[in-house]
Parts: C-alpha cells; structure tokens; sequence
DNA sequence: AATGCATGCGGCC
DNA sequence: TGGCCGCCCTGCAT
C-alpha cells in the first residue's frame, strides 16, 4: 500500500517521528524497515496541522507521531526503558520504588532491599508494659519460647500435582489428624483432596460451590468434615468421604440480581467454644452460624465500613471470643464476640492500603502479623501492649495485580518462639537466569529474611502457602498447581512414592480416585521411577526437570 | 508468537 | 458518592 493512499483515509495521520543518532530523516524506505526491526514504537500525541484535529472522524484527536525512540513501557517516556532485561526486571525511575513505594530509587537500589534486615522498619515508639502485659505474661507467657529454635526450612519438592485444579488455587487447608491429608480450594469453586503421601490419591469435588472458594476449616467435631466459604454467597458443609454437601447459609437465595447485590462470603473462622462458623461478606457484614442447628445467629453486623469486602476472620487460639478481622477498608479490627455490635470493636488496627489477611499468633494468641497491599507485613508483639501502631513494619513484595489470590503471611504453627512466617513474594528475581518467584520465610521478630524457597519448575507465581502443623512441611498453591516442600535430608515420603508428580489433565472436571501408574483418564501420571510417557508436550517440559531434581 | 481476556482496586473527576 | 479509566513482574487459551 502506497504512503499516499495511507493518508487519505480518515485515520490520524501517522508520523513516523526517526529518532537516530542524526536528527534527519532518512528515505520512507529506511524507515519502513526501522518500523520493522524496532521492538518498541510508541504512539504518542503531538501538535499537528489544525485542520486535522477540526476532522470529526478523528474527535480532536491529535496525529499520532509513531516514535522510533527506544521508550519506557511503564511512563511511556524516552531516555530509559523498564522491564525485563534476561531475568531482571528493570524499574522506570520515573516511577515510586515498587518494592517499598517511596519516591527517589528503584528496587534494585531499595535501602529495603539491600538492608541486613531485610527491609524492617521500627515502631516509632514502643510501649508493651500495661497491667494486661504483666498479667498475660505470668499466665500465657511460657506458652512461647524466648529461644529460637534452629530453623528447618522445607526448600525441596518432593511431590506435585500439576493442574491439579482447573482454574487458580486460592486456600489450602491441612487435615486436623492425618498428616499427609491436604485440602484445595479453586477459583472455580471447586475443593480438592490430595493424599500427598500417596501422591495419586485425590478427589476433586466440583459441585460444592460456583466459584472462589475463599476459605477452609475442619469441624472441631468431625475431622471427615469441613466448612467452606465461597464468593457464591454460601458455606457449604460437607463430608469428605462422600462429597455430600449442604448449605448453611445462602445469602443469594435468589440469584443473580447484578453485581451490586450479589454476596460473596471471605473471611471465615470456627470458634470451637460457640459451636459456630463466622464469616464474612464482601459489604462489611458478620455473619455466625450454629453448626449444631445449621442455622443463623442473631442478625449480620457490620465490622468494617459499609459496602467493603472483610477478607480475613481469626479466632484467638487462647481466647476464641476475641475476633480479628481483616478487609478492603485498610483496616485490621480486634472484636470481643460477647459483645459485639456495629463500631464496637476493642481496636482498630490501621493500615495505608488494603489488608490481606491478619492472624494472631497460633500458640499464645498474643501477637498479630498482617499483610497488606502496601507491600508491607505489620507486626504487633503484644496484643496487651499499646496498639496504636505496629511494633514492626516489614518491608515485602506481596501486592498483587488483580489477576492473583491475595497474598497472606501465615504462622509456622510449629514454631515455639512464634517468630517465623512463610509469604509468597510477587517480584521476581533473577536466579540464574532465571525469573522465579520465591516463597520467603521471614523472622517477624527481626524481619530477616531467614530463607527464600524456589524450585526451577515453579515459574508461577505462588500466593498461597501453608506449613505443616505438625511436619516440617511447606505446601504452595501456584497457579492450577500443587507443591510438597520437605528439608533437602527428609525420607518420611513413602519410598515407593519418592519424588512423584501427578500431572492431571486439563480437560479434568473430577479426579479420579486412585490414579494408579496406567490410569490416564483424568491426566497423565508421572514418576521419577518411570519413564516419561510421550504425553501433552506443553506439560512435559516442566515436569520432566521436576523429575530429574527430585530423583535422588 | 501474538493476542485477548478475566475483572480488583485506586485515583480522578 | 459513583462511575470510569488505567494498571509494572499474570496465566491461560486460542
């Protein structure tokens, strides 16, 4: 097509704006194979001929002017680029620092990332000695170590089940009692159970809820049975043997009237001495549920501002009756359930952004981490002490786009000290060459990073992680996929089944139960043990590496 | 390989 | 207050 007949059409007129060493224009020719070889070419506006903007088909619209200048993606300006350069990720500077959000750096020279410490920032004051303190102290304080216990990080993979899920896994939750037990819950609705110590054992339950299933929680009273809250409005008790679920509550009984009504239930917690499930929904209401009756406790109350989403509920470990709660309203909130009403709330924890999830410590009870979407991990030590603001503020990559489960830092429940989480990181980083996305273990205590966990297969992001109650035993929802992480020296996988990797199909709508090493029908299975079957090319360039690392 | 899409949240008007 | 626009490291399907 001749430049000519380009420009008698109604489109804006296209300049190709030559940005060379020279200033001049070269032939359209040249230009043409510039416009071909270059990678990056703007569109940007510039002060055109006035008659072309006066031109109704263009509505005011300048020219565009397709620059040749190599130009940053992120501010769209010349003189710098941002992206990835191999597996490192180069900021725009014009940008605030991604990692911590102050002006004036970028992440690669972050002072929190290059700090010892990795990125803590120190209460301004702190004041933890009130009457409370002292008392909670003699009574509960021995209930936590003082010493820290030597650190065993799960850092290999030993076992997966890759697209385990058909869509992105957003909680996992362990057995109360068997240990290799380890439920899923999917964006799709749907809820795993994966025998990880048999590696092939695993259900996929797809009719229990319609979509994200946001939390889990086994019945105190029953360990074949749990609860679940969903973004359909319900949650959904249901026998794990059989897969027979019922609703206890279902805040959309009449179905889809448009996004502005539609309830969908988030945080959710159990508190044993109640005999009720709590959970909340994405207007800022409380719901609780009498799980010997199935049915509804007193009316909804509205913990966090009108309209926004509670994300997170927890139950103190030591005191049930105190509620931490969590939502969209940059908010962390401590509850006293025996006297709870609309701003009733025994404090408010603030935070700059939206708060992810918040946990009292798992054995004292008596500390609070939360996370955040201002990248930060906000500490409290004591909840007796002065709440006013965190003891610490650690800085972390956890702010998602829109696309990722949110981010949560969780308690190892096994640790005495009550000092180690395990956080997913967004960023990347280069390892190698290449760009993976840890799984960080940090010391909240300090904020040192004590470990950060990749394996070369794993180029996912993973949001969503829990440790063992009981086993030094890190499991990672990523993506469609699961992992087992257990310490470099373990052997308490069962040797037939060392190392094994489920891969399930993609066209799998319900597992089936006992995949044994022929059974293909919801996916290719694979070991190390066995060669690798000629099946679905996209799948065998992960897992084969993932076979080669853990035959050992 | 390139493209499109799903759809949360902050910021701006 | 509400609607609309835009988005820096997605993941997956086509």
């Amino acid at each position: 097509m001749a430049p000519q007949t380009r420009r008698t059409t109604s489109f804006p007129r296209v300049i190709i704006d030559n940005d060379t060493d020279s200033e001049h224009s070269s032939s359209e020719e040249e230009e043409e194979e510039q416009v071909e070889e270059e990678e990056d070419v703007a569109v940007r506006n510039n002060g055109m001929e006035p008659e072309q903007s006066l031109d109704p088909k263009n509505k005011g619209k300048a020219p565009i002017c397709i620059s040749l200048k190599k130009v940053c993606k992120v501010c769209k300006k010349a003189g710098h680029e941002a992206g990835f350069k191999g597996a490192t990720y180069i900021d725009c500077p014009m940008k605030p620092c991604f990692l911590c959000k102050m002006p004036g750096h970028t992440t690669m020279s972050c002072p929190h990332r290059i700090a010892t410490e990795f990125g803590v920032i120190p209460a301004s004051h702190k004041c933890s000695s009130n009457q409370l303190f002292y008392v909670f102290e003699r009574q509960l304080g021995h209930t936590r170590s003082q010493v820290k216990p030597v650190r065993i990080i799960p850092d290999q993979v030993c076992c997966a089940v890759i697209r385990y899920h058909s869509r992105r896994v957003t909680t996992l939750e362990f057995h109360p009692t068997n240990n290799n037990i380890l439920l899923s819950g999917d964006k799709k609705g749907q809820v795993g159970v994966w025998d990880f110590g048999k590696v092939y054992e695993k259900i996929v339950y797809g009719n229990i809820h319609s979509c994200i299933v946001n939390n889990m929680r086994f019945s105190p009273a029953n360990d074949g049975t749990v609860y679940a809250a969903s973004s359909d409005g319900t949650i959904s008790c249901t026998d794990l043997e059989t897969g027979i679920s019922l609703s206890l509550l279902n805040l959309n009984p009449d179905g889809w009237q448009g996004p502005n009504s539609w309830r969908m239930l988030y945080g959710m917690d159990l508190n044993k001495e109640r005999n009720a499930v709590l959970v909340a929904d994405n207007f800022g209401y409380l719901y609780s549920v009498d799980i010997r009756s199935n049915t509804k406790t007193g009316e909804a109350i509205l913990i966090h501002k009108r309209g926004s989403k509670v994300v997170g509920l927890h139950c103190n470990p030591v005191q049930p009756d105190l509620l931490l709660s969590c939502g969209n309203d940059h908010y962390a909130r401590i509850w006293d359930m025996r006297r709870i009403e609309a701003r009733s709330s025994l404090y408010e924890l603030a935070h700059k952004r939206v708060v992810n999830s918040a946990y009292f410590s798992p054995l004292s009870g008596s500390k609070i981490v939360t996370t955040s979407q201002d990248n930060r991990l906000r500490v409290w030590d004591s909840i007796f002490g002065n709440l006013d603001s965190p003891s610490r503020e650690i800085v972390h990559s956890h702010d998602f786009n829109r696309h990722l489960t949110p981010f949560r830092a969780e308690w190892d429940p096994k640790d005495p000290s009550e000092s180690l989480v395990v956080i997913g990181r967004y960023i990347s980083e280069n390892y190698n060459g290449a760009a993976l996305h840890p799984i960080d273990f940090i010391d909240i205590s300090t904020g040192q990073l004590v470990a950060e966990v990749i394996d070369p297969n794993i180029t996912t992001i993973s949001p969503v992680n829990k440790l063992h109650p009981r086993e030094d035993i890190l499991v990672t929802g990523s993506s469609r996929s699961l992992f087992v992480w257990r310490p470099k020296e373990s052997e308490s996988v069962e040797p037939k089944d060392e190392g094994k990797i489920v891969v399930c199909g993609k066209d799998m709508k319900r597992g089936g139960g006992h995949g044994d090493e022929s059974d293909n029908s919801d996916g290719d299975t694979f070991s190390s043990k066995k060669k690798n079957s000629k099946g679905k090319k996209s799948n065998l360039k992960s897992y084969k590496s993932i076979n080669k690392k853990v035959k050992r």
